[in-house]
DNA sequence: CCTACCGATCGGTAGG
DNA sequence: CCTACCGATCGGTAGG
């Protein structure tokens, strides 16, 4: 009764890592259960198979969405600087544990058919929502207008994860000590994604472009 | 002696298309071998061991690069319209078989170590030279003075593979009707990557951005 | 949560 | 290029 808390919580997290690691098939089970101090059998009475392990892992990480971005997106509708508060949201929660970025891709390459279903069902409407936003920013010119919406928005969500996932790794194609550090990357990417979307103001205008969106 | 004339070149052929869709561990040898018609022991005679099979593939795709950079960025130090000469090679080479793109992502997350060392070797000395580029760019007044080269080749880097990657199953985040083709979205890649290059000029002059890189 | 163990998979070798 | 086969790995079960 006065157990570890939360095992579950535990396994998953170890999960996680390795998973973003090594790929579902390079981790065994008995080095999961290891690393959380148990053995491989006593593992699978908490995930009754290393299958149902892989989908609550993956779970746990959509779910953080399903929660976020209707607040964030809330938020949006009423708050100034939306631009900035929606990005800063998506990239700091890769940002705050790069394995999910890396667990993520994995998965999109891994199981194409199971990833495309839980987008559309999870995400989808979600970004429809954004998609639409963006569409009333170019009627209203504030948005550039030769620019796709779902188009510009696949592409933010694409480079977030893949620049946080293989950042350490890619950076590699620069000397180590010319190679921008992450946050430098990212920093970078905000300001593409911000140049690409809005229509330059002319300049001395006040307003600035986070609360455009 | 009239044998098929690249045995190899169908292995390491077929071979990409499954490490890309399924991963190396992912890929038995025997079906590799099933898909280009022998038994995996046969197979075993053209490369000695599944992981000299990777290496191989691997290196078939790198190999591309080392005398195609050269040669685009030769062409780019005389040529008018370097900047989509440049883009439309890297884009234009995964985009012909978008299995190059999941397989280098999949190798990335594999393998770092080793596709640091790969990637330092045979890319680093010619992103390099495109960094310096963009920083005569900077000098001369073309290029956004707030843009660091080197984030900036990565982010388009990274762009460009992953959204080839993954576009069939991430553009599901939007309803298959209103998702946008994968042209499109490098499309917006292509325009968003420009848009954040360049600096803008007066509207009415003559000049094309495309001229200026 | 454990030990003991089964059953299937799979890379690679032997030998032709 | 083949068949036959070895040896190791590993997810999962039995039974406590």
């Amino acid at each position: 009764m006065s157990e570890r808390p939360d095992v579950k919580s535990a396994i998953l997290e170890e999960a996680t890592r390795q998973f973003a690691a090594r790929g579902f098939e390079g981790v065994r089970v008995a080095d999961l259960a290891a690393a959380v101090g148990m053995r491989g059998p006593s593992l699978l009475h908490h995930f009754k198979t290393k299958e149902a392990l892989r989908a609550a892992v993956l779970a746990s990480l959509l779910d953080h969405w399903k929660d976020e971005l209707p607040r964030v997106l809330a938020a949006a509708q009423s708050s100034a600087d939306r631009f900035d508060g929606l990005l800063r949201a998506f990239l700091g929660f890769f940002e705050a544990n790069p394995d999910r970025a890396r667990l993520l891709l994995r998965e999109v390459l891994d199981r194409p058919m199971v990833i495309r279903e839980l987008l559309a069902a999870e995400i989808g409407p979600w970004t429809r929502i954004l998609a639409d936003i963006l569409r009333a920013g170019q009627a209203d010119g504030r948005i550039r207008p030769d620019l796709v919406p779902e188009a510009w928005v696949l592409q933010v969500i694409t480079t977030g994860v893949g620049v946080i996932a293989t950042h350490p790794t890619i950076s590699w194609v620069f000397p180590a000590c010319e190679a921008p550090a992450l946050e430098v990357s990212l920093a970078e990417l905000v300001r593409s994604a911000r140049v690409s979307l809005f229509v330059p103001r002319p300049s001395g205008s006040g307003a600035s472009h986070a609360e455009l969106l």
